[in-house]
DNA sequence: GTAAAATACGAGCGGTTGCTCGCGTTTTTA
DNA sequence: TAAAAACGCGAGCAACCGCTCGTATTTTAC
């Protein structure tokens, strides 16, 4: 058994200053192109020629453009995660819904206008869900909305947590989309009525707010 | 003027029954492949693979893969509008809204279910509604539910009823491709959740049920 | 029967894709 | 300072894309 000849793994290269810059060029350059014209018409060759570089460049960083996806991904959901803060502590666990779903919500709103590539990464990757890693961005995201219903709504079975996150979660994204396509009162509108809409769907699920009569 | 000799358009050709034959025989096996691999992903060799045909024949056809899209669009839309029939007719439209969901979802989640290209092509038009003709398939139907909100509740401004109709309309998506991976129990909790967050979001709306105490 | 039109084929064109590879340059290591 | 490693380039490969075209067959029209 040898320890320095590595078997499958061709042992992670060692990356200096100049690397380090040019993969964060890169990855701004790919949320740029992934903004543009979306996650699955993006080309390896464009998000090169975005960062002005070339292709071969690109393939020194990244093996493939699901990895630069990953990684752009990942640095979206942090920053994302900074944005928003502990907006789902258990700290606010104890907060009426309107002011929860505030706490939430407005962040991740303001987030997303600023950064357009995010809701293109969650639909591309959803789209390729199988293909990609676990830690898609979608599939992270979701998770958290679930945490965030399992806090406030123990004594609900796996099944309809999830049902409920996915819900939940299916809101936000379609008033996301509806966003960035709309400006000043009708962007104000669309923001109260995704509120609205997800505090009538989870009212009735956290016991506040008007009880559920749907006969069903 | 001659009127024999066209101008731009290459007059219609005069289709016999094989011609006929092999248009059905072709639509079908687009649903296939949309249906398998999502519309942006399948190609007019895949489709004509699929058919038995070669690339040649295909274009005997049909101009490109729009095209065909757009056909398979109109014949799913016309099967669907036979089987929820007359869904949003005038007559039901002073039932109860629960009893209006019902009539409007249970046809359409059946239909869905056997037909699984509809999502695909749903979701693919939406990304190339630009470049698609005004009648695709989202947009037709995005339009059906704005209709049917008119006619519920006629004293919307255009832009609340726009937005109720998309919200609406991405819950039932929702559902719909969330039902498609779950088999029985869990697709029954699903298409009731589906149900109950239509009816949460809509009730305020047509001014019933539980009233919206949402404090924004 | 025969000319015209419709149907069918499949090799292949021009283009784009993701990606490679050889080679030159810069930086680190020793 | 010299070897090694990281960086950078860009022509170009194989595969696939949408699509065409010359040609052969079948059906229709007269």
């Amino acid at each position: 058994m040898d320890k320095t000849e590595g078997m499958a793994e061709p042992r992670p290269r060692r990356r200096q200053a100049r690397g380090e810059r040019r993969m964060a060029q890169l990855v701004d350059a790919a949320g740029r192109v992934f903004a543009k014209v979306g996650y699955a018409a993006a080309s390896t060759n464009a998000i090169a020629r975005e960062a002005g570089v070339s292709p071969g460049t690109f393939y020194q960083f990244f093996p493939n453009k699901e990895a630069i996806a990953a990684a752009l991904g990942r640095q979206l959901q942090e920053s994302l995660e900074v944005a928003y803060g502990m907006g789902l502590a258990p700290e606010n666990a104890g907060l009426p819904l309107a002011e929860v779903l505030d706490a939430v919500l407005d962040p991740v709103i303001e987030f997303n206008l600023a950064n357009p590539a995010f809701l293109a990464l969650i639909n591309g990757s959803e789209s390729l869900c199988g293909t990609m890693d676990k830690e898609a961005l979608g599939t992270t995201l979701l998770s958290r909305v679930e945490q965030l219903i399992a806090l406030r709504v123990p004594d609900l079975t796996p099944l309809e947590r999830r049902i409920a996150a996915e819900f939940s979660f299916a809101m936000v994204k379609t008033g996301l989309e509806m966003l960035v396509v709309r400006e000043g009162p009708a962007r104000a509108a669309t923001i109260a009525e995704m509120k609205r809409a997800l505090y009538a769907y989870l009212a009735p699920l956290v016991g506040e707010g008007p009880v559920d009569i749907y006969p069903g």
